[in-house]
DNA sequence: TATTGTTATACTCTATAACTATA
DNA sequence: TATAGTTATAGAGTATAACAATA
């Protein structure tokens, strides 16, 4: 029952850190499956399904594609083939500049990842159990862990008891 | 500005639902390019490394490893195939079963996992901005999440005040 | 007959390198 | 020359189906 003091230096985790890493471990892992799940639902791969995603906001370029897919752009073209040959996603060409090909969803590709984005409602079946006051307070925590420097819930967590009414 | 109502019986979430959600997709896309470039470090494929992890706690059969990873029971061949190949796991029989064979890592094969927990500390630079307070929040949030039915952190949410020594 | 692990096959994703057409 | 997209190639993960050894 030793409280695991942090070694001065050393980059050892905590019992307690250990064990939200894990819990996040089983979040990430459950998160995918389910997305794969989804996704293969609508008989698409996994990174078919985050393209059509990523193209339903906006056309955009191969190269862009393959930066917010982090793979190299040689293997978007194969994905855009393949939704393409479904008919969900088209290619354009760059009224600015020749050399760039944009992809972008048809209409029948934009119906396709509506209906995906609802199957895959992590929201309700993870979430439901919480409280608006802990998806609150859980929304300011993961920005922290992300740096994304947010305003906490309120000074004072007493704030919870209130905040039941957004 | 409107307060985006729960369509009556509509599977909408809700905004703050959605933010989380999109926040819980950033934190699973950082956990896994973190993930598959620590594995990457160690010559590993993410599944590789994933088997490496599970044998490194106990021998499983083939069967469990396809089991634990989601696959189907013929990909585990190959995967054992590769890090038997590089001296990190070895094949035994069982001595209960005849059919079934024994993954389990060797010597070389712990060291490599435990070099690779390590490396994939994703424990510090997420979480170290977080006080013991709010790692203590995060657990118990990330514990109903999953449906694990936690013990709240305390009654009152002051708790928070006076629990930065653990 | 049922189960364990494997093999064979096909598809997708991935990185690397070379090619083309533009710029 | 530099860049965007593609092709070619090879390796890895995945599912499906068929198989041998064992239960």
């Amino acid at each position: 029952m030793t409280s695991t003091p942090p070694a001065p230096g050393a980059p050892t985790a905590d019992a307690l850190t250990v064990e939200v890493v894990e819990l996040l471990g089983t979040v990430v892992a459950r998160y995918h499956e389910e997305y794969e799940e989804a996704a293969g639902q609508h008989s698409l791969t996994g990174a078919q399904a985050r393209v059509l995603a990523l193209l339903s906001r906006e056309p955009l370029p191969m190269r862009r594609i393959a930066q917010q897919l982090k793979c190299e752009p040689s293997n978007v073209t194969g994905i855009v083939d393949r939704l393409e040959g479904r008919g969900l996603v088209e290619r354009r060409p760059s009224p600015e500049d020749r050399r760039v090909k944009l992809a972008a969803v048809t209409e029948q590709g934009r119906q396709t990842s509506a209906r995906l984005r609802e199957s895959l409602d992590f929201a309700r079946e993870p979430l439901a159990g919480l409280t608006t006051t802990e998806r609150t307070l859980l929304r300011y925590l993961l920005q922290r862990m992300l740096g994304l420097d947010a305003a906490p819930p309120a000074e004072h967590p007493e704030y919870a008891e209130h905040a039941e009414h957004p």
